[in-house]
DNA sequence: GGTAATATTTAGGCGAATCTAAAAAAAATA
DNA sequence: TATTTTTTTTAGATTCGCCTAAATATTACC
């Protein structure tokens, strides 16, 4: 099925807006596609009639798992363009977002799957945000800071999104590179520098700053079910 | 300045149509486009408007200098995209026109120019078109098929239309690759075979069929002006 | 040169996606 | 709870690109 470059811009930004709140109201999506209200109302209405999302008047709306489905395949296209940009071109991973947002309504499944091979089936966009997979399921990466401080679960770094100089260096120091376990042991609340373990051997903190730059994937579980 | 999709395809196949006959029929533009004589009408009166061609009504149009400078960049787009499709992600060369239709339509000139680079600046397309340059320079390429005969004007391979293993071993066969300099001598009109000296020594004869795929570029004057 | 055939334009309409203004529903509050 | 404020929807218009049908201009031909 194809949709116009209108109603997948509605899709994806349903989409981000569901991560915040479960319900998206008129008004939240009218700011962020920069509408009106009115002219919401109007496109969720036809969104509904072809079964992307659930609306009542006046109760907001949820993609179904249809619309869903929809949105990861916008949102792969988008992010694997973004890293074609900077890796293969050579742009900014600042400069990116508007060319990627004219990109991903590029229909070809075949294009898109291709690029996604030809550049290595990427897990992390530029700006270290996960890539759905052809399926449209989300490797399960995160920014370091973000993961729960209990757990005691063990998390390969899978990215990094920052390749400058400095960072490598700073990273060299810490002996943290791609594919390093890292176990959160504590989370200092201020200035939310976070105590790691690495490699289950040397224990280091790392500032908040660095933190947010390092992508984890939950490493799987070992032996127990 | 930036134009609809829809008006880029007009100017698009206006300069195509271009090439055949000085003026563009309304007619001839609705069969291009598969649009409707009245729809081609209508869009006419609005890129006149915009000083992109010439129109008076029942006189069919002819671009100006700034509609032919935009279908330049948009058959440079289109091209550049067709090449990376085939060389950087595989693609048969026949199933790319259709993606590269899209592709086209894509507005960053950054964009496009980085993607130039990227490509080691081609100077066709995998059909073997040429590429214009940034400027919207069309470099000198022609079939070695379609050039007159009695210039005893060198030119230099700049391409190959076809990379089978079958074309391959035939152009090893008469040694000719990319860079080879060729003169025309002779075209046999039974076949429409050539005659060509390869290198300024051996002289060959080689088939249309095979004259069709090799692409040239008029070599620079030696010297004299 | 006049008429028939063809090409082109005009007129009026339609769907998509937007808008403004006004009405209606829901939520907040006194 | 009644009223005000906010949110959302409806109603009616606009622009874009397209359509069909009818009118008009051009061209081709007897």
């Amino acid at each position: 099925m194809k949709y116009s470059s209108s109603k997948e811009n509605y899709i994806k930004a349903i989409y981000h807006l569901e991560q915040e709140e479960p319900v998206v109201s008129t008004n939240a999506l009218a700011r962020q596609l920069s509408t009106k209200p009115a002219s919401v109302t109007d496109m969720l209405k036809k969104l509904h009639e072809q079964d992307l999302l659930e609306y009542e008047p006046y109760k907001g709306v949820r993609l179904t798992e249809s619309g869903k489905t929809v949105a990861l395949q916008i949102i792969r296209k988008h992010r694997l363009w973004e890293f074609f940009l900077v890796e293969k071109l050579g742009f900014g991973w600042e400069e990116v977002h508007e060319i990627a947002e004219e990109l991903e309504h590029i229909s070809s499944r075949k294009l898109i799957d291709r690029l996604d091979e030809f550049l290595g089936k990427p897990k992390t966009d530029p700006h270290g945000d996960p890539i759905p997979d052809a399926n449209g399921k989300m490797p399960l990466i995160e920014k370091i800071c973000l993961m729960d401080l209990p757990t005691g679960i063990a998390a390969d770094i899978i990215s990094v999104s920052n390749q400058s100089a400095d960072m490598l260096d700073l990273l060299k120091h810490y002996s943290i590179e791609i594919g390093t376990r890292l176990e959160i042991t504590n989370r200092f609340q201020f200035d939310r520098s976070l105590q790691l373990i690495v490699q289950g051997k040397s224990k280091i903190t790392i500032s908040e700053h660095l933190a947010m730059h390092l992508f984890v994937v939950y490493a799987k579980e070992t032996g127990s079910k």
